[in-house]
DNA sequence: AATACGACTGTATATGCATACAGTCTAAGG
DNA sequence: CCTTAGACTGTATGCATATACAGTCGTATT
């Protein structure tokens, strides 16, 4: 379903994004008009229409600036990005070790903290976890990646979950068949760890993206 | 400085948070007006001037829907260090599919913008570009991952860059030696690139760093 | 008691804006 | 050659909106 925007109406895109961005609020046809010096407010109009017959915007009947943009991504469930002028970003805590027992957003275990937009993920995180090691690899997450997390106590069988077992944190692919939950690793190196009755054991939150700041080599 | 609002001014400005949030534009006073009850638009407009004066809002004047919300230092008690109000320096393009011999930042590419902290990479890319492919898999590059580039037109042997040969650009890493360039693919699923003599080839940059926004899987 | 201010009602009015209809021009297919 | 789609110009129409001015009412201040 992913058509795709003709280069003309990919520029009239991205400019209702930068006024929306800069603004707050999106243009008229007036003003995308004397933005690409249409000499006719219809100009514009027509292109709104096949960007919303394309589905990257949302028009409302009527209403002034009644643009909404949608996020296109072909995989993913029809979210709509409020997309909140973002003057000011999320503040994100960088989760280093966490020491055992310790709950994850205790202050000792904050590394530093990070602005990030919120429009970036699709699902707006609550931390930034350090992931330690190569068990996850082959999900393609590495040893000082920058795991983002929303916190949540449930998560959905083949979700990357951060779970806590006993006193330790760790980051793997959750899988639940029967009652009996299993954490995948992503690589064939390292084991796959079942948890058996007894163990404390707990969904930490899941993962929503990811960040690599450190010079890829 | 922080003035306070009254509690029906707190109320309205939650009001026009929800709008933007739920339909990516401020209301109109009349609109305002509705949800509240008040027979005259004149009651929100004047709620409107108040939350001007106390700098929750801007309003651009003469502009429909001219509501822009400031951000407003909020009241939890963080870290111990005070917390610098910074709006995100960095806005940066996200490239998608680069069009057969375009420049890479050619507006027709860019799919949307996005700010960053510019403290988040140790060097400071100049756009990101929209992973296209598996070829890098086993770098921890995936499709649809944003690769943040630095733009230069040279690189080390084994850095990862972005690069240009004929009319298609690619990432992969760079292999210098004795004046044979290769660019490695790394996934052994796919070929390396040795660059033919009277091939265009051009380093468009390296990457700096790499965001997965999609949900993990 | 006088004044100020928040929170409105009521009435107007000039623009702001969305939007319809009628054409033109060009490039791409069938 | 004919048709269609994209990308416009030009002209209009009418509701949508911002915004000014004149009041009312109640609750604090001074």
């Amino acid at each position: 379903m992913a058509t795709t925007l003709t280069p003309r109406q990919t520029q009239i895109l991205n400019f209702i994004r930068q006024v929306i961005s800069s603004t707050g609020f999106p243009p008229t046809r007036v003003e995308i008009s004397s933005e690409f010096g249409f000499k006719s407010a219809n100009a514009a109009e027509e292109h709104l229409r096949a960007l919303a017959k394309k589905g990257a915007i949302v028009l409302t009947a009527g209403a002034s600036r009644g643009i909404r943009l949608v996020s296109i991504d072909h995989d993913d469930a029809p979210s709509v990005l409020s997309r909140t002028a973002n003057l000011l970003g999320l503040t994100l805590p960088i989760i280093g070790r966490v020491a055992a027992g310790q709950p994850i957003l205790a202050s000792e275990n904050v590394e530093r903290e990070l602005q990030l937009d919120p429009a970036l993920f699709s699902k707006t995180p609550d931390y930034l976890l350090k992931v330690r090691g190569l068990s996850m690899r082959d999900a393609g997450i590495l040893d000082g990646d920058l795991l983002a997390v929303k916190r949540t106590p449930e998560a959905r069988s083949g979700q990357i979950v951060v779970a806590r077992i006993d006193e330790d944190v760790t980051v793997k692919r959750l899988s639940q068949h029967k009652g009996q939950i299993i954490l995948l690793a992503e690589n064939p190196d390292f084991e796959h760890i079942s948890i058996k009755p007894g163990q404390q054991f707990a969904i930490e939150g899941i993962a929503v993206g990811l960040i690599r700041a450190e010079p890829l080599h």
